[in-house]
DNA sequence: GTATTAAACTAATAAGCGTTAGTTTTGTAA
DNA sequence: TTACAAAACTAACGCTTATTAGTTTAATAC
């Protein structure tokens, strides 16, 4: 009789979260079967449910765990007294990082939260909304304060948090080059842009 | 009884095509139902299939007439004889224009093509690969001609590629800003930068 | 060793899926 | 008006789905 392995530290819900992560990334939540999780896992689909309660409950762990962290992270940089480019460029640098450190619980969450139900997807949609909110009133106390040129800083908000997110691709060809040059290099393009001055 | 209204210049399959490009970018490909599709154009399900071979097919006729745009338009752009930050200019622009333009049917190429079967998903990423790559080629000509800095050409172009389809998410609050200043914006964020020189 | 509990199993449920076959209705042209 | 073809319909197929109920096995505590 097969079992969930689980160490110390993780429980066996965890365990089940964190490969039904991996599938749904691979697959899309809609296309992937509890027989299939579990398949993974190696059990029956039925003897996960002695762990959790149902397959979207899944899906919400995963959509709300990022949304915290991101949350979490945003709240300690507000807290900070440095300059306004400073606290741009350490989102950035988070960005960057949980996007590599947890890539299938971050691509779920941006691909997959439309299959959230109610009343959880009107909240992940507005958490997203006011986490925008706060970035974009962070790039306007930049153009404030003459750090920025006098953008448009909903546009140049979207246009950093897309180019991020574009990290996904990166686990394709992740070999070719070291993280902390495509760090600085995504940095560099965003503050300073492409064209030679 | 009900029949799939077309105008003289669409066929009944043209329609069934359009409106699965609106509902697979509502709702995602598997999480799509024929009968729900049916229910959009006002038939029932078994009478889709006097137009179409099978849900699928729908999705194939959708992702490859994007990557045929995207391919076609590049075609042209490499045949003239611009300075490269003009073509990148013109490339930028046509993303821009295709994803405002034709958003049901990008959205659904950018995130259901995993749900292609093969040898179609083999085709398709393959295509893009070869894109990619042209692009790359693009600003390593631009570098070397010393119109871009000394960067990282596949980081650049990955960049650029992620910001515009992060418009994506602009047809949320779509009224807020004139596509012309959206169109500048981007432009001038992703090859001048951010930061105040 | 025995009792208890956690966690696996098998089997079955009802619902929904894409798709097909066969039939009926509708529009068009002679 | 009649004949034909296009395109709708109803009904059903076989399959897969998430989930539940009831049972058995394995690990833990005394």
């Amino acid at each position: 009789m097969a079992r969930i392995v689980s160490s110390k530290n993780t429980t066996k819900k965890e365990v089940i979260i964190k490969k039904a992560a991996i599938l749904f990334r691979k697959k899309g939540f809609a296309a992937s079967s509890m027989r299939e999780l579990a398949e993974s896992i190696g059990v029956e689909a039925s003897s996960l449910y002695n762990h959790i309660g149902s397959k979207i409950e899944l899906l919400q762990s995963i959509c709300f765990k990022v949304a915290n962290d991101f949350t979490i992270h945003l709240n300690e940089i507000e807290n900070t007294t440095s300059p306004v480019v400073s606290k741009l460029e350490n989102i950035i640098r988070f960005h960057i990082n949980m996007m590599l450190n947890n890539y299938d619980e971050v691509f779920v969450a941006n691909h997959e939260w439309k299959q959230l139900e109610e009343p959880f997807l009107s909240n992940f949609l507005n958490q997203r909304k006011i986490y925008e909110s706060r970035l974009i009133e962070l790039v306007n106390q930049g153009i404030l304060k003459k750090e920025f040129k006098d953008i448009h800083p909903q546009v140049a908000v979207l246009t950093i948090l897309s180019a991020v997110r574009g990290l996904e691709f990166w686990h394709r060809h992740k070999k070719n080059i070291k993280i902390k040059e495509l760090e600085s290099n995504i940095l560099d393009h965003l503050l300073n842009g492409l064209i030679k001055k």
